[in-house]
DNA sequence: CAGTAAATAGTACGAACGTTCGTATGTTTT
DNA sequence: AAAACATACGAACGTTCGTACTATTTACTG
């Protein structure tokens, strides 16, 4: 690997920290040259804009993202398992560094009123993202384990606004009860979309884990 | 109402619009001068400082917000009707005006790493509503409509959740669809916490219109 | 080891930022 | 009508922003 691009991929690691705390309009050439011990022209140099700059540290994130909560997720059994498994990875990602931000959450406030290539590429990464989401689900509803009649499009909806709302309250207000929280919203979710109507009553609340078909 | 008093109601109104658009971060004093038509320093002199101006706006926000959804919600009769109305007050609010977003959402993503008057302000506004609706929930409990047992935090967890990916996916993602979808969660999830079982199974996710006050 | 290309630093720019200042109008109050 | 105050302006402050050019150093290659 040239000299250059190593730097680079240091330069954007840097990057994605700042931005994980300021935010991707937030983060500057000069705060990340002065993190970096560069000059600002030098930083400057590797990319051909700040708008490629964010983008680099958008393509950086998604690629974390998909190595730590997708990857690890699909080697759960395909059904309800593998669902939970995706959401406890994204609930954790969003709650244990709960010191630095999601940039997919913070761009999403950031540029809902900003056309431009950087939204663009937002709106890809978060549609592919739900896209996944989807399938588990609907592969949920193949194993028999989720009623046939659900909507797919609602339960993505569901789980997407609780890790927001986990996102919300741990950072902007200091809850650490949040994550308990979330996980009570996920159980009482899934067992609202349960094929066998009884566990979607009493048991809701303080349902752990659910039996599994195969 | 002396005549500076009402210039500066007008500009916190326009900043109130800017602020929706850009963020409370991208309310600059320049932009809201020129949309004002008047000089920075004429804007200027009504606040001690740019927080000042964002923490003028936020309590502006606040006022509106109370005004719509709060104090209309409060007339609905105590119980489950009044949370409905409240919910669908507040929902409509996200929603209908989509155009412009809600500065508390985009206030959370940007000052969440960023301690200061402004963001206590917020915080304070936030926790200030999630009481009002943990009061409403706890009226419903005592009614008898929800259950006993249920966690009133846990459920303005997940309203709020709802109301935030609401705004996220109508906003960032374009979604049309997501106003039914945020009236479909909700429904959801009352039936979940509802002191009849048969209610919380079956009739949740087919359940389209709920009984509104007047 | 030399030569060339790549990588970084340096310098400068125009624009926008919040803020301060002195001053000139307008508007109340005396 | 006169004195006092409120309001707004225009200019300038020092910073920081992204970006463009040029120079210098570093790294790779024949």
């Amino acid at each position: 690997m040239r000299k250059g691009e190593q730097t680079r991929s240091a330069i954007v690691a840097a990057a994605c920290e700042l931005a994980a705390r300021a935010g991707l309009e937030g983060l500057t050439i000069g705060a990340l040259a002065e993190r970096m011990q560069m000059s600002k022209s030098g930083v400057f140099a590797h990319f051909g804009s700040r708008e490629d700059l964010q983008i680099a540290v958008l393509k950086a994130y998604e690629q974390h993202f998909v190595e730590e909560v997708l990857v690890p997720g699909l080697s759960a059994p395909r059904g309800l398992l593998r669902l939970r498994a995706i959401f406890a990875l994204w609930l954790d990602r969003t709650a244990v560094d709960a010191a630095s931000a999601c940039i997919w959450i913070s761009g999403a406030s950031e540029y809902d009123d900003r056309p431009g290539p950087v939204r663009d590429e937002l709106v890809r990464m978060v549609l592919s993202w739900q896209r996944e989401l989807m399938r588990a689900i609907q592969q949920s509803i193949e194993t028999g384990e989720l009623r046939a009649d659900a909507d797919p499009g609602d339960l993505v909806f569901d789980l997407y606004g609780v890790i927001l709302i986990l996102h919300h309250d741990a950072r902007l207000m200091g809850r650490a009860d949040s994550v308990t929280r979330a996980r009570r919203a996920f159980d009482r979710l899934i067992a609202a979309y349960l094929v066998t109507p009884a566990a979607a009553t009493r048991s809701a609340a303080t349902r752990q884990t659910s039996p599994m078909p195969h």
